[in-house]
RNA sequence: GGAGGGAUAGCGAAGUGGUCAAACGCGGCAGACUGUAAAUCUGUUCCUUCGGGUUCCAUGGUUCAAAUCCAUGUCUCCCCA
């Protein structure tokens, strides 16, 4: 068996997952692709120690915010993960937002080993510059004609001789749950809203060291809460409009969050309730042990 | 008290007689996703039984035709007192 448990930021994935894994003696494997970076703890609303209830959380702070990091990484140390765990005889629990990242571990996505890819050389070539050079291969594949970054990682993709598979994913493990958190909009968005509040000051001092080391790496200038402070700190924005940015990020970032979780994965949806938070444990566990006795 | 400016879709903001249901941006909603994924990109956004219907502060007017011109009123901003 495996849990997964997902849905937008600021649902509340991360209590759940410690709830989980102490009634069915499991450990903690992250998925969010922020939090596998070391010294990004406040923004990405990182787990404490205390919270962790000495439940092993794996693929968290495992990377420098220097160092490189992709899906392909991911997939490779999620998994064996899985097989550790699994060894042990305890419940691999991911827990975490990033869907791809997810679904390249559980689904049967096939990454190969590369050289480096050359970005640069297509920098300067315009969108149906590069479309007529991808379409010179007549792969045959459907792609997005509007998305610059797709359209060069393919084109080096193509170059490098890959040809598409199989365009649709299965799950590549038995007993795989899916369990999605959810809440009104509203209440999200609020939620996501007064949790950005809370963390900007001690946020502050958490990005600073970063910013006055003159990082600009990628974790940094992707992450929500990170890549708006740099202005901050160069005077070229206020505190209030740069916090107003952050929460819109965030909420921008939740709802594609659903999006990718209501289309990519089959998910089983559960309302938060936040009144009674056992509550929504124990249907959860109600719903897993009736898809367990099912079999 | 006197002089000017402005009122446009959820918000900001173009438009200054017909090609205007009204550019664009934001927000909202929906979607894509094979190595940057907290990224990147797309669609949609007055109502509609998809025939059409009702809009650009209000009322009246000019005109074949008004968001656009005129009059009055209301509200607002700002300058001089």
């Amino acid at each position: 068996m495996i849990l997964a448990i997902v849905g937008p930021t600021g649902v509340g994935k991360t209590k759940a997952s410690v709830e989980l894994a102490k009634i069915y003696n499991g450990e903690i494997i992250n998925a969010d692709s922020m939090q596998i970076y070391k010294g990004l703890d406040i923004g990405t609303a990182k787990i404490t120690k205390e919270e962790m209830e000495h439940i092993p959380h794996h693929l968290l702070s495992i990377k420098e915010v220097t160092e490189n990091y992709t899906v392909f990484d991911y997939q490779k140390e999620a998994r064996s993960c899985i097989e550790e765990i699994k060894k042990r005889k305890k419940i691999p629990i991911f827990v975490g937002g990033t869907g791809y990242y997810l679904k390249s571990v559980l689904y049967d996505y096939k990454f190969e080993e590369e050289e480096e890819e050359n970005i640069e050389k297509y920098e300067s070539l315009t969108k149906e510059e590069l479309v007529n050079k991808i379409e010179s291969f007549e792969s045959g594949i459907t792609y997005d004609n509007k998305n610059r970054k797709r359209l060069i990682r393919l084109l080096n993709k193509l170059e490098a001789g890959w040809t598409p598979e199989n365009q649709d994913f299965h799950l590549l493990y038995e007993d795989v749950y899916l369990i999605g958190l959810t809440t009104e909009r509203e209440t999200l968005y609020q939620k996501i809203n007064e949790r950005f509040d809370k963390m900007i000051i001690p946020l502050i001092d958490e990005v600073k060291p970063f910013y006055l080391q003159n990082l600009k790496t990628k974790p940094l200038m992707t992450g929500i809460g990170y890549k708006e402070l740099y202005p901050f700190f160069e005077n070229k924005k206020t505190l209030v409009s740069v916090v107003e940015e952050c929460k819109q990020n965030s909420r921008n970032y939740a709802k594609r969050q659903y999006t990718w979780f209501q289309n990519q994965m089959n998910v089983a949806w559960f309302q938060v309730d936040y009144n009674h938070f056992e509550n929504t444990i124990k249907e959860i566990v109600e719903y897993i042990e009736k898809k367990e006795n099912e079999k």
